[in-house]
DNA sequence: GCCAACGTTGGC
DNA sequence: GCCAACGTTGGC
Protein backbone atom coordinates (compact mmCIF):
# COMPACT_ATOMS: atom_id res chain seq x y z
CA UNK A 1 0.00 0.00 0.00
CA UNK A 2 1.23 3.57 -0.39
CA UNK A 3 0.70 6.43 1.25
CA UNK A 4 -0.01 10.22 -0.25
CA UNK A 5 -0.35 13.54 1.15
CA UNK A 6 -3.28 15.66 -0.58
CA UNK A 7 -3.62 19.37 0.04
CA UNK A 8 -6.32 21.63 0.27
CA UNK A 9 -6.96 25.25 1.16
CA UNK A 10 -9.81 25.09 3.91
CA UNK A 11 -11.33 27.85 2.15
CA UNK A 12 -12.62 25.81 -0.91
CA UNK A 13 -12.26 22.71 0.65
CA UNK A 14 -12.23 21.45 4.63
CA UNK A 15 -11.34 18.78 6.09
CA UNK A 16 -14.55 19.39 8.17
CA UNK A 17 -16.40 18.93 4.73
CA UNK A 18 -14.41 15.95 3.90
CA UNK A 19 -15.48 14.08 6.91
CA UNK A 20 -19.27 15.47 6.68
CA UNK A 21 -19.32 13.64 3.77
CA UNK A 22 -18.70 10.78 5.56
CA UNK A 23 -18.75 7.25 3.28
CA UNK A 24 -19.91 9.16 0.38
CA UNK A 25 -16.79 9.90 -0.71
CA UNK A 26 -15.53 13.12 -2.56
CA UNK A 27 -13.72 13.79 -6.28
CA UNK A 28 -10.44 15.33 -5.82
CA UNK A 29 -11.52 17.29 -8.89
CA UNK A 30 -10.08 20.37 -9.75
CA UNK A 31 -6.08 19.47 -10.24
CA UNK A 32 -4.67 21.07 -13.07
CA UNK A 33 -0.95 20.19 -12.47
CA UNK A 34 0.51 16.82 -14.58
CA UNK A 35 2.98 15.92 -11.58
CA UNK A 36 -0.18 16.05 -9.18
CA UNK A 37 -2.45 13.90 -11.81
CA UNK A 38 0.48 11.69 -12.30
CA UNK A 39 0.11 10.49 -8.25
CA UNK A 40 -3.31 10.65 -8.54
CA UNK A 41 -3.25 7.91 -11.77
CA UNK A 42 -0.98 5.88 -9.45
CA UNK A 43 -3.10 5.67 -6.53
CA UNK A 44 -4.72 2.18 -6.06
CA UNK A 45 -8.40 1.43 -3.51
CA UNK A 46 -7.29 1.66 -0.02
CA UNK A 47 -4.07 3.78 -0.29
CA UNK A 48 -4.13 6.32 2.84
CA UNK A 49 -3.27 9.41 2.37
CA UNK A 50 -3.10 12.45 4.89
CA UNK A 51 -5.16 15.57 4.73
CA UNK A 52 -3.24 18.86 4.69
CA UNK A 53 -4.91 22.50 5.02
CA UNK A 54 -2.34 24.89 3.11
CA UNK A 55 -2.70 28.52 3.91
CA UNK A 56 -4.96 28.16 6.97
CA UNK A 57 -3.85 26.22 9.50
CA UNK A 58 -0.79 24.52 7.41
CA UNK A 59 -1.09 21.65 9.14
CA UNK A 60 -2.03 18.05 8.35
CA UNK A 61 -5.69 17.25 10.18
CA UNK A 62 -6.30 13.92 9.12
CA UNK A 63 -6.47 10.49 7.08
CA UNK A 64 -8.10 9.42 4.40
CA UNK A 65 -8.57 6.52 1.91
CA UNK A 66 -8.61 6.48 -1.75
CA UNK A 67 -12.07 4.95 -2.49
CA UNK A 68 -12.24 5.49 -6.26
CA UNK A 69 -9.22 5.36 -8.65
CA UNK A 70 -8.18 7.86 -11.60
CA UNK A 71 -10.96 8.60 -13.61
CA UNK A 72 -12.25 11.86 -16.07
CA UNK A 73 -12.20 15.11 -13.81
CA UNK A 74 -16.08 16.00 -13.42
CA UNK A 75 -15.42 19.67 -13.38
CA UNK A 76 -13.74 19.42 -17.08
CA UNK A 77 -14.32 18.36 -20.29
CA UNK A 78 -10.41 17.98 -21.05
CA UNK A 79 -9.53 15.01 -21.02
CA UNK A 80 -6.15 15.22 -19.78
CA UNK A 81 -7.80 15.67 -16.37
CA UNK A 82 -8.23 12.93 -13.76
CA UNK A 83 -8.85 12.83 -9.96
CA UNK A 84 -9.44 9.81 -7.62
CA UNK A 85 -12.35 10.06 -4.87
CA UNK A 86 -11.70 9.63 -0.86
CA UNK A 87 -13.45 9.16 1.99
CA UNK A 88 -12.43 10.51 5.23
CA UNK A 89 -10.78 7.54 7.71
CA UNK A 90 -9.96 9.29 11.33
CA UNK A 91 -8.73 12.59 12.32
CA UNK A 92 -4.97 12.58 13.29
CA UNK A 93 -4.80 13.03 17.59
CA UNK A 94 -3.30 15.95 17.22
CA UNK A 95 -2.81 18.22 13.87
CA UNK A 96 1.09 18.26 12.72
CA UNK A 97 2.16 21.37 11.74
CA UNK A 98 4.27 22.61 8.81
CA UNK A 99 6.51 24.12 10.55
CA UNK A 100 7.03 21.11 13.17
CA UNK A 101 8.03 19.03 10.27
CA UNK A 102 10.62 21.59 8.71
CA UNK A 103 12.21 21.54 12.12
CA UNK A 104 12.42 17.93 11.80
CA UNK A 105 15.06 16.04 10.01
CA UNK A 106 13.17 13.32 8.98
CA UNK A 107 11.45 15.28 6.90
CA UNK A 108 14.58 16.70 5.09
CA UNK A 109 13.75 14.96 1.57
CA UNK A 110 9.81 15.60 2.12
CA UNK A 111 8.04 17.00 -0.63
CA UNK A 112 5.84 19.00 1.29
CA UNK A 113 9.17 20.65 2.68
CA UNK A 114 10.85 20.28 -0.77
CA UNK A 115 8.06 21.26 -3.49
CA UNK A 116 5.35 22.89 -1.69
CA UNK A 117 3.68 23.77 -4.65
CA UNK A 118 2.63 20.40 -5.69
CA UNK A 119 -0.83 19.53 -4.51
CA UNK A 120 -0.98 15.64 -4.59
CA UNK A 121 2.47 14.46 -3.53
CA UNK A 122 3.31 10.61 -2.43
CA UNK A 123 4.60 9.94 0.91
CA UNK A 124 7.49 7.03 2.31
CA UNK A 125 6.61 4.54 4.48
CA UNK A 126 9.29 6.16 7.20
CA UNK A 127 7.39 9.62 6.86
CA UNK A 128 4.19 8.63 7.01
CA UNK A 129 5.22 6.70 10.26
CA UNK A 130 6.92 9.35 11.73
CA UNK A 131 4.21 11.66 11.61
CA UNK A 132 1.84 9.30 12.89
CA UNK A 133 3.79 8.92 15.79
CA UNK A 134 4.37 12.72 16.52
CA UNK A 135 0.63 13.03 15.92
CA UNK A 136 0.39 10.66 18.95
CA UNK A 137 2.59 12.47 21.22
C1' DG B 1 12.03 22.65 -29.36
C1' DC B 2 13.41 26.84 -26.97
C1' DC B 3 12.52 30.37 -24.00
C1' DA B 4 10.29 34.62 -22.40
C1' DA B 5 6.12 36.05 -20.42
C1' DC B 6 2.69 35.14 -17.51
C1' DG B 7 -0.25 33.10 -13.91
C1' DT B 8 -0.73 30.53 -9.72
C1' DT B 9 0.52 28.59 -5.39
C1' DG B 10 1.52 29.04 -0.85
C1' DG B 11 4.63 30.46 2.95
C1' DC B 12 5.71 34.42 5.47
C1' DG C 1 -0.16 41.83 0.76
C1' DC C 2 4.24 40.50 -0.89
C1' DC C 3 7.17 37.73 -3.29
C1' DA C 4 9.80 33.51 -4.57
C1' DA C 5 9.29 29.29 -6.89
C1' DC C 6 7.81 27.10 -10.58
C1' DG C 7 4.50 25.22 -14.02
C1' DT C 8 2.18 26.48 -18.33
C1' DT C 9 1.46 28.95 -22.55
C1' DG C 10 2.47 30.63 -26.88
C1' DG C 11 5.40 32.96 -30.32
C1' DC C 12 9.18 32.06 -33.05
Amino acid sequence: MAYWLLKSEPDSWSWQQQKNKGKEGEPWSGVRNYAARNNMRSMKLGDKAFFYHSNIGKEIVGIVEISATSKQDPTTDDPRWDCVEVVAVADLPRPVTLAEIKKDERFNNMDLVKKSRLSVQSVTDEEWDAICSLANE
